[in-house]
DNA sequence: GAGTTTGAAACT
DNA sequence: CAGTTTCAAACTC
């Protein structure tokens, strides 16, 4: 393939099309050539500190192009690449998006999709791919590392058919594209090396990029600027820059672009290349919304319309970044995690209903559940399904047949929160200690945003609505995977809900920042005295807790509030090792 | 490829 | 907040 040199652009088709050698690698070389530097990545405002250090030396190297970033309020733009017809913004930093996925990966697109897990790996790996002398690129590992822990995503489905091998990936068709991400399930989701919680830019894997494959800085940010900058744009990004290299970039942009202009232009539905949790290759059909509502897979999963597109009179185009940028505040502005990813977490299917439910608390599942009535969570039409999760408790699902996983009316609490749970409601509330204390502070440190989201919304989807559970009789639990239980039992109905809202979100959060073992930290580390506890299958479940108005019960908890003493950033390298020690000594 | 079904998103 | 409408993907023919 052509993309071994530098600053050549490919066209993704192109990359489609190409022999598996090329695919093989392509989180190396294909990326590499995909330009994507690691200055492409835009960090979000909201990590500030620790992002900018990282742009910083990010930027060392190549004279940074970086300052694409916009305000920021709703996450920066990415520019996956300047061929990719998608561009991508960076919705994973802003917290809304805890990770926008594979998605990202620019490129990735229809045959493969980078799971984020894969780009951990990548990076983890002895980076042979790596010249260690790059500082640089020692940096950008180390940003990545984080990020990666955020984008772990679902995909489930994905892992058997990524067992298979990667490369066979690397050819794929739609469903490819769709099982692709699932392939780092297939490795222990633990990912230590990821650890580090941290923005969920998976972007940043191209960190591990050898070097000399790494394009040349002018090209990369001219490529940039023409496409992310609105202003850039619109002064016509294909003239805009001169050097060779750029101009292959500018008219890749254009490309790129072209469609957007001819928006309508029949481009015939296509497959959609989506690995179901919404984060694959994005190719939408809108016909009204204009591709600046959630009902635009583009928009929602944070990338400009383009060329695959057959939308009609899209406005989710570089050009009009502004009222992109717009419209996703205003969405977010309703719900902080609109253009967060649906599904969270990946795990093996098997553990998510499995037996082992205990080892394994983190399994994936929706963000909010389906709510499907007649498709039986059997059909593409139930995102559970779609995203090749199970359903949960947070579904509201009828006739759950989903083959990933029923819905389940269980949950695991800790024997702590049992106790606490046994206390009288209030007292369930408040005793909650440190462990919380420490969900918490995994949480904003992984994602301030997102944190304050919740300070600030406890609407927070993530917090699951478990309140919209169905009468638990709707459906039974095929598997127990967590249990509910106690606490529910122990504390008055009000008061289970609660316990089991401090953790979810927590969990999942901590799962995605930290990984599974996070989660477990979380769970039974934090309290180490008390292993998880199972509570009997059978089919008790926790009524679905409100997390109402105002304040959640995790506000009235204060536990929140305690935030104080919460750094407001996790170190920028080794966060984890300052949360495991807090996670792991509940009430130092 | 057109039409239908479905459920999320948006609206009231 | 529940019910309804709108929307676009998924699906069927």
């Amino acid at each position: 393939m052509d993309s071994s040199q530098p600053g050549r652009i490919v066209h993704e088709n192109q990359l489609c099309e190409q022999s598996r050698d090329g695919f093989v690698a392509y989180d190396e070389d294909y990326l590499a050539t995909e330009e994507l530097n690691s200055d492409m990545l835009r960090l979000a405002p909201p990590f500030d500190a620790e992002t900018q250090l990282m742009n910083g030396t990010l930027n060392a190297d190549n004279a940074h192009s970086g300052t694409l970033l916009t305000d920021g309020s709703s996450g920066s733009y990415i520019n996956n690449a300047a061929h990719d017809p998608h561009l991508y913004w960076d919705g994973a930093v802003d917290g809304s998006a805890m990770d926008y996925t594979p998605q990202l990966l620019p490129g990735v697109c229809q045959n493969q999709l980078v799971s984020n897990d894969q780009l951990c790996n990548a990076l983890t790996e002895p980076s042979n791919h790596m010249p260690m002398d790059q500082s640089a690129l020692s940096q950008h590992m180390r940003g990545t590392r984080r990020r990666c822990l955020f984008n772990e995503k679902a995909g489930a489905v994905n892992k058997a058919a990524k067992k298979t091998s990667d490369r066979h990936s690397a050819n794929t068709t739609t469903p490819r594209c769709k099982t692709s991400s699932s392939d780092h399930n297939s490795k222990p989701m633990k990912t230590p090396p990821c650890a580090l919680p941290g923005i969920g830019l998976h972007l940043n894997a191209l960190a591990t990029i050898p070097k000399d494959k790494i394009v040349p800085y002018a090209a990369q940010s001219s490529t940039i600027q023409a496409s992310n900058f609105p202003s850039a744009v619109s002064s016509s990004p294909a003239t805009s820059e001169p050097n060779t290299a750029n101009e292959d970039s500018s008219q890749a942009i254009v490309v790129a672009n072209a469609d957007e202009s001819g928006q309508g232009s029949p481009k015939k539905k296509r497959h959609k290349f989506d690995n179901g949790d919404g984060t694959s290759c994005k190719r939408c059909s809108c016909k009204k919304s204009k591709c600046l509502k959630l009902y635009c897979e583009c928009f929602h999963a944070g990338v400009f319309c383009s060329e695959p597109c057959s939308c009609q009179g899209c406005l989710n185009k570089p050009s009009n970044m502004e009222t992109v940028l717009s419209t996703r505040e205003q969405i977010e502005s309703r719900n902080p995690l609109a253009f967060a990813p649906k599904v969270i977490r990946t795990s093996e299917p098997g553990q998510e209903l499995g037996e082992q439910s205990n080892k394994t608390p983190a399994s994936a599942r929706h963000k909010r559940g389906c709510n499907c009535k007649k498709s039986s969570c059997l059909k593409k039409y139930c995102e559970c399904f779609q995203g090749g999760v199970g359903c949960s408790i947070s579904c509201r699902c009828e006739g759950c047949k989903n083959a990933f996983g029923r819905r389940e009316g269980v949950v695991l609490l800790s024997i702590e929160q049992a106790k606490q749970g046994s206390v009288e409601n209030i007292a369930c509330v408040k005793e909650e200690t440190s462990e919380n204390d420490n969900q918490l502070v995994i949480y904003q440190a992984a994602n301030p945003a997102s944190a304050e989201n919740v300070l600030t919304t406890p609407s927070v989807e993530d917090i699951r609505p478990l309140s919209a559970l169905p009468p638990s009789s709707s459906k039974r639990p095929r598997s127990s995977t967590k249990l509910i239980g106690h606490s529910s039992r122990l504390c008055n109905s009000q008061a289970p809900l609660k316990t089991d809202i401090l953790l979810s979100p927590f969990e999942s959060y901590a799962e995605m920042v930290l990984g599974d073992g996070a989660s477990d930290v979380l769970k039974g580390g934090s309290s180490p005295q008390t292993s998880v506890k199972v509570v009997s299958p059978n089919k008790k479940r926790i009524s679905p807790p409100r997390i109402g108005t105002g304040l959640s019960p995790i506000c009235k908890n204060g536990r929140k509030l305690i935030l104080k003493s919460i750094p407001s950033f996790p170190s920028l390298c080794g966060d984890v090792n300052k949360v495991d020690p807090k996670t792991s000594s509940p009430a130092s």
